[in-house]
RNA sequence: GAGUCUGUAGCUCAGUUGGAUAGAGCAACGGCCUUCUAAGCCGUGGGUCGGGGGUUCGAAUCCCUUCAGGCUCGCCA
């Protein structure tokens, strides 16, 4: 469908036009004075130099010609030369009862449908979730959804951390504690055994523990790295256990993003780019983009426009060994055999971001991806506890991903039980809901690119701009509809009129900005901007709400009407908390 | 040091890409539940948009300068 500002436009630069002047001038944007009007067009003053003549004049001659039309309500000129304007109800309605009609609330699919690979999660093997990995499944889950809803293929990849020094420490410490497993036994040549020799939560203690270790104990860091060396050249026992560490970690994993409502499609990880280096190491070579310095192979990828130095690009350590950035670029070559993308998105921590720009010019340099084929560094803040440093918990540690979740959700359960009478069964599984709103909304409400604070007491508080008061309004609808339907009505669609009262007609107009919220949020990987819309909508429903008596309308027709206003509204705003990845109960 | 991002109400944040009187939420204060969920609604107070210049009919938004803070700067990820 088209956006209801296009039509708006469209019906003011014809005016335009048949005045002499540039259609351009005609565009118009939503009223920054709601008092004023609705929606205002500045183009006579743009155009006021142009033709020489008074702003004023301009728009006076405009607004003449608009007098006509079926959209306006009423069109004004106002000093220096703002045109003013106020939509027609039966518009507004037709507009609306299009919506209802449309499978996609009016947003338009893509007409040329994209191949995204969004990489997003960023969680390694052996260590549990943390804080840290939240923003980057919150965020990613909502481009990803936000991309899909316009009609593009997306590929979300979770892209496991699995090849680094990290197995090599916990392979050692493993060692350590049980050597007479048959793992380290060099001329064991038979199976080994099915069942991991560690549960995730001795997995858990295991790596810091060795991590630890490894910074005070030199000869155990000089094991570490051998035996990191091992693993990546196929030792069969250190395969095994890696293996393991595997298994049990991505059940493991898979539990805890299941619990943020976060899915990938992929579960790829640094090994399986490890295969594509050697040829991707020769080729660069061999092109001549890659030589040895100081005993490491790099790539140069400055710019002549580059405002500082950026860093060679480090292909191979000065000891052969591959890092991230090698694996990074492996990766792409995988990616694009397997998927052959239009585009690539990282969610990662903005503090990446330079490593990302090495990465996507030794790309660009030696050819990796095509020409048109877009890569996005996508950066997001920070989050930091109330006292603006990152966040800890109250002893200064790290917070786990379950713990938190877990918190949010026990406040969450004794405030509804607190308030009514519910079944616990339900209570716990509303807090659930609510729980994740709450986090996710608090997240994904501020800009990605930005720092936020993550203020517990704020979220668990629920008041004002938050998940739990979309959700709240959400269920305040549908219990209205519910009980509209116990005394008899049915719901349908393409019965909507034009408003009568002023609430009803603002809740209306918010809902007409659905379809360009979408697209902008997807055009900027903006999912804050569906937030502030969300918002904005619930707000518009709840004035409304108190301003008119649905149940009680004694006009069928107009009752009728006010039912599928709020069924629309419903609709859409499931729709929008779909996007940011949660969803509301039936009752809270 | 260089580069980069940020600076908007006491606090946490928006600000439709240059428009009219800069908006929300929290906190404070005052109203509204025998009537569709008060996790709500209505109202009051609170601002030199870090400071200073400039560009123009018009600047939180663009340019310059300055101050403060964060982050990044060759073999970690």
């Amino acid at each position: 469908m088209k956006k209801i500002l296009d039509v708006i436009s469209e019906e003011v630069c014809a005016a335009f036009e048949a005045c002499g002047y540039e259609a351009s001038y005609g565009k118009v944007s939503v009223s920054n004075r709601p008092d004023l009007c609705e929606y205002q067009c500045n183009g006579a003053m743009a155009g006021a130099k142009k033709y020489k003549k008074a702003p004023i004049m301009i728009a006076k001659e405009v607004v003449e010609r608009l007098q006509g039309s079926a959209l306006f309500e009423t069109a004004d000129a106002v000093n220096p030369g703002f045109i003013n304007l106020r939509v027609s109800g039966a518009f507004v309605a037709e507009y609306l009862r299009a919506m209802q009609s449309d499978g996609q609330l009016s947003v338009e699919k893509a007409k040329e449908p994209q191949t995204i690979v969004i990489d997003y999660g960023g969680a390694n093997v052996a260590k549990p979730l943390h804080v840290g990995h939240l923003r980057s499944a919150i965020i990613g889950e909502s481009v990803k959804r936000i991309c899909r809803f316009l009609g593009h293929k997306v590929i979300g990849d979770v892209h496991l951390g699995d090849w680094g020094l990290q197995m090599g420490l916990i392979i050692t410490e493993v060692k350590a504690r049980q050597p007479e497993l048959v793992y380290f036994d060099e001329s064991y040549e038979g199976d080994y055994p099915a069942e991991a020799p560690f549960t995730i939560s001795e997995l858990e203690e295991i790596y810091p523990t060795a991590s630890a270790k490894s910074k005070t104990d030199e000869q155990f860091r000089a094991e570490a790295l051998e035996a990191t060396a091992k693993l990546q050249n196929g030792v069969r026992g250190y395969h095994a256990l890696w293996q393991h560490i595997l298994n049990v970690s991505i059940a493991d994993l898979k539990k805890n993003y299941g619990n943020l409502n976060v899915e990938f499609d992929l579960w790829k990880k640094e090994s399986d780019a490890q295969p594509y280096i050697p040829e991707m190491v020769d080729a660069m070579k061999r092109d001549g983009y890659a030589y040895l310095d100081q005993g490491a192979l790099i790539v140069d990828v400055a710019e002549e426009s580059d405002t500082k130095e950026v860093p060679p690009c480090i292909i191979l350590k000065s000891d052969g060994a591959a890092l991230y950035t090698t694996t990074d670029l492996a990766t792409i070559i995988e990616r694009r055999k397997l998927f052959d993308p239009d585009q690539i998105i990282y969610v990662v921590d903005k503090r990446q971001e330079m490593h990302f720009i090495q990465v996507f010019r030794c790309a660009r340099r030696t050819g990796l991806v095509k020409e048109d084929t877009k890569l996005k560094f996508l950066g997001f803040g920070t989050m930091n506890g109330k006292d603006g440093k990152p966040f800890k918990t109250r002893e200064g540690g790290v917070m786990r991903l379950e713990h938190l979740i877990a918190d949010i959700e026990e406040e969450m359960f004794r405030k509804i039980t607190e308030n009514h009478e519910v079944d616990e069964a339900e209570a716990r599984q509303t807090a659930k809901l609510v729980g994740l709103s709450a986090i996710k909304y608090g997240d994904l409400s501020n800009q990605a690119s930005k720092d936020y604070v993550f203020d517990l007491d704020k979220f668990t508080s629920f008041e004002g701009n938050t998940g739990p008061y979309i959700l709240y309004t959400i269920v305040r609808i549908k219990s209205i509809l519910n009980k509209y339907k116990e005394k008899g009505g049915t719901v349908e669609k393409g019965h909507l009129l034009a408003p009568v009262g002023a609430s009803e007609k603002s809740l209306m107009l918010a809902i007409t900005n659905f379809n360009s919220t979408v697209e902008q949020a997807y055009e900027e990987c903006a999912p804050h901007k569906i937030c502030s819309f969300i918002y904005d909508l619930a707000n518009e429903l709840n004035h409304f709400y108190h301003e008119t008596k649905i149940l009680s309308e004694e006009d069928a027709a107009r009752q009728k009407s006010y039912i599928e206003l709020l069924d629309l509204t419903r609709e859409v705003l499931e729709t929008s908390i779909d996007l940011l990845g949660f969803s509301a109960p039936e009752r809270m």
